[in-house]
DNA sequence: CGTGTTTGACCCGCGC
DNA sequence: GCGCGGGTCAAACACG
C-alpha cells in the first residue's frame, strides 16, 4: 500500500513563504551532482585502447608466420598424431602465449623443439626438420614481432595499471563524492541556520558593545567558511552545544545561532568536494548515513518509524506581526509541505515536510512551536538528503504562497543558478577559493521562513519594538556544553588574522544582496547594514522569547534553554552521532 | 499545467 | 484486541 517517496513530484525552488500557517524552505541550488562521468569515460577509452592493442597483438602473431603450411601448427599436423597432438597443443601455446610476451613464444618453441628430438621414430628426422622450418619460419618475423609483442606487453601492462589506479581513483572519487554530499547536505543546514542567527545578531545588537558581538559573529562566520575552504581541522566544526530541556517533553535541543556568510559559498563550490571534505569530521562520517534514499517511505518498516535516526534543532521564529516574513531563512533545501498535526499537549500543531529536490529522496522534517517557547520552533528532522543540492529549480508554480520578496530573490536565484549549474560536481575548485566571486553572482534564496505552524499563537509572544532577549552569542557561553572539547576561543585566536581578510571579502560580498530594507541600528555603518540586510530580519520585530521584554541581557539566552550555545555547529551537523541532540539516535536507517 | 498546500483518512507503534 | 497518538497518504484545492 505504501508507496515510495517517488510519487511527489513537486520540486522547490527557493524561498516559499506561506502563509500563516505553512512555510517553506527553500531550496537552492547548486550543482546538480553529477560526477565521475570522465572518469568512467576514461576508464573505457582505456579499456578499450587495452583492448585494441591485444587485437593488433594478434594480428601481429597470426601474421607473423608466412602464409600455409610454413605455419608451425600446419607443419606438424602432417605427421605423427600422437606427437602431434602435443606439439599442436604447444605450438597453439605459441600463439596464444605470443599474445603475452615474445619471450613466451620463444619458450613453448623451445618445448616443441625439444619434443622433435625426443621423438623416436623413423619420422624423427623429418619432424625435426619439420620442426625446424617451423622454427625458421616463425624465427623470420621473429625481431620485429618480439620487438613489437614486447612493446605491445609494456603498453599493455602500462595500460593496466594505470587502469587499475584509475580504478582505485573512480572508487576513492565516489566515496569523496558520498562524503560530499553528506557534508553539503549538513553545510546547507548549518548555513540556513546561521542565517538565521544571524537575525538573532542583529536583534540583540545596539550600540556601542554592539560592534563586538558583531566581530564575534563575522569572526565565527569566517571560522566556518575557511574551515571549509581550506579544511580545517576536523575538530574545528566540534561544537559547543547544549542539551535544554525546552519543553517538559525533556526533548533534547540543539540552538543555533551562529550565522555564516559561506552559505552561497558552499552553493557554488558544491564540486571541491574535497576542501568540504577535509573540513568535515570523521564522526560524523562514521555517525551519518546518507545513502539510505527511501529508507523512510521505501522501506515502510514500521519499526523505522520510531527508530529513525532525529535531529532537532530549536530555532526562533521571525516576525512578529508578520508570520509570513521573509524573515528566517530556512534550508536551503526544498520542502514540500505533506502534512499537518495536532499534537497532543501542544497548543501548536505540527508540520511535517519533505524533501521535493528529490524525488527518491526521503528527507524529512517536522516543524513544530515550542510548547513553553512559543517564539522558537523545534525542527526535526529525519533521514538525510541523498542528493547534492536541488540541482534545478524547476517550477516557481505553487509559489503563489510566496512572498513577492521571496519570488523576485528566487527568479533572481534561478537565473544564478543556470550559470552555475554544471560544473557543480567538479569545477567548483577555483570558485572555492575565492568566494567573494561566487556570492557576487548568487543571489542567496536564504531568506525564507520557516515553515511555521500556524496559528494559535497568542499575540502575546510578539513583541514588536521591543528588544529582544534572545540572546545568541557567538562567542557566548564559556564553559557551556560538555561537549566543547575544542574551545571555540582557541580557534578564535588561531584563524583570527585570516578573518580580518575573509571579513572584507563577505561584506563586500553581501552588498550585492542588500535589498532589503534595515531600520534602525543607530550604530551600525552601513556595511553592517548591508550585511544584515541580506537576511531580511529586524531585530525589532523578532518575537520575546517567554514574553519577556526589555531584558538585554546576554546571559538570557542560557535561561532560554539551549539559545545561547552551539556557535559553529547550532544544527549539531557535525555530530550528529553525539547523543546531546538526538531524540532517538537509534541509528537506524539502513 | 505544474507545483505546493490543505485536510480527512489511513497506517503504524505502543501501552493498557 | 483496543484505543490513542503520531506519521503519512492522497484527493481536493489554490495559484500563476
Ligand atoms: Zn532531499
Amino acid at each position: 500500500m505504501e508507496h515510495s517517496d517517488g510519487d511527489l513530484g513537486a520540486v522547490v525552488r527557493a524561498g516559499t513563504c506561506s502563509s500563516l500557517s505553512s512555510v517553506t524552505g527553500s531550496g537552492s541550488g547548486g550543482g546538480g551532482g553529477g560526477g565521475g562521468g570522465a572518469q568512467s569515460q576514461l576508464l573505457n577509452m582505456v579499456e578499450m585502447e587495452s583492448h585494441r592493442q591485444n587485437m593488433n597483438k594478434r594480428k601481429a602473431v597470426d601474421s607473423g608466420f608466412p602464409s600455409g603450411s610454413s605455419s608451425p601448427s600446419s607443419v606438424l599436423q602432417c605427421n605423427s598424431p600422437l606427437l602431434l597432438s602435443d606439439l599442436s597443443k604447444s605450438l597453439t601455446g605459441v600463439s596464444t602465449t605470443a599474445t603475452t610476451t615474445g619471450a613466451d613464444v620463444e619458450g613453448s618453441l623451445h618445448e616443441v623443439c625439444q619434443l622433435g628430438y625426443n621423438f623416436n621414430g623413423s619420422a624423427a628426422s623429418s619432424y625435426y626438420s619439420s620442426l625446424e622450418s617451423a622454427n625458421t619460419a616463425i624465427d623470420s618475423p621473429r625481431n620485429p614481432f618480439y620487438a613489437q609483442n614486447d612493446r605491445i606487453s609494456e603498453a599493455l601492462s602500462r595500460n593496466l595499471q594505470q587502469r587499475d589506479q584509475q580504478q582505485q581513483q573512480q572508487q576513492q572519487q565516489q566515496q569523496q563524492h558520498q562524503q560530499c554530499l553528506k557534508k553539503t547536505n549538513m553545510i546547507s543546514e548549518l548555513l540556513s541556520s546561521s542565517s538565521m542567527n544571524m537575525n538573532l545578531n542583529r536583534s540583540r545588537l545596539r550600540p556601542g558593545p554592539v560592534s563586538q558581538s558583531l566581530d564575534s559573529g563575522r569572526l565565527s562566520q569566517d571560522m566556518i567558511k575557511e574551515d571549509f575552504f581550506q579544511g580545517g581541522s576536523s575538530s574545528s566544526f566540534n561544537h559547543r552545544s547544549s542539551q535544554c530541556a525546552a519543553d517538559s517533553s525533556s526533548e533534547q535541543l540543539s540552538s543555533s545561532h551562529h550565522s555564516s556568510p559561506a552559505r552561497e559559498d558552499h552553493m557554488a563550490t558544491l564540486g571541491p568536494v574535497k576542501k568540504i571534505e577535509a573540513a568535515c569530521n570523521t564522526k560524523l562520517e562514521d555517525s551519518l548515513d546518507y545513502g539510505s534514499p527511501g529508507s523512510l517511505a521505501s522501506s515502510k518498516g514500521p519499526k523505522r518509524r520510531k527508530n529513525q535516526q532525529k535531529r532537532i534543532v530549536c530555532v526562533p521564529v521571525a516576525a512578529s506581526g508578520r508570520p509570513t516574513s521573509e524573515g528566517l531563512p530556512s534550508d536551503l533545501w526544498a520542502w514540500r509541505k505533506y502534512g499537518q498535526k495536532p499534537i497532543k499537549g501542544s497548543p501548536f500543531p505540527r508540520g511535517y515536510y519533505r524533501c521535493s529536490s528529490s524525488k527518491g529522496c526521503s528527507a524529512r522534517k517536522q516543524v513544530e512551536r515550542s510548547r513553553t517557547e512559543p517564539s522558537m520552533l523545534i525542527i526535526t528532522y529525519t533521514a538525510e538528503h541523498n542528493h547534492p543540492w536541488p540541482s534545478h529549480r524547476n517550477a516557481l508554480a505553487g509559489s503563489s504562497r510566496m512572498s513577492s520578496l521571496d519570488k523576485g530573490t528566487l527568479a533572481q536565484e534561478t537565473a544564478n543558478l543556470k550559470a552555475e549549474a554544471g560544473d557543480a560536481g567538479e569545477a567548483g575548485v577555483s570558485v572555492a577559493e575565492s568566494p567573494v566571486n561566487s556570492m557576487d553572482h548568487d543571489t542567496d534564496t536564504g531568506v525564507m521562513d520557516e515553515p511555521e505552524p500556524e496559528l494559535e499563537l497568542p499575540e502575546a509572544h510578539q513583541a514588536p519594538g521591543s528588544p529582544s532577549t534572545t540572546t545568541l552569542e557567538l562567542d557566548g557561553g564559556e564553559a557551556q556544553g560538555a561537549d566543547s572539547s575544542e574551545p571555540f576561543t582557541s580557534m578564535l585566536s588561531s584563524h583570527q588574522h585570516q578573518h580580518q581578510h575573509q571579513r572584507g571579502d563577505f561584506e563586500v560580498a553581501h552588498h550585492h544582496q542588500g535589498n532589503l530594507h534595515l531600520t534602525g541600528r543607530s550604530g551600525m555603518s552601513m556595511q553592517d547594514d548591508d550585511f544584515f540586510s541580506e537576511l531580511g530580519e529586524l531585530p525589532e520585530s523578532l518575537l520575546m522569547f517567554g514574553g519577556r521584554t526589555g531584558v538585554m541581557e546576554d546571559r538570557s539566552d542560557d535561561e532560554c534553554g539551549n539559545l545561547g550555545m552551539d556557535n559553529v555547529d547550532p544544527y549539531n551537523l557535525f555530530c550528529w552521532s553525539s547523543g546531546s541532540h538526538l531524540e532517538s539516535s537509534s541509528n537506524v536507517v539502513m
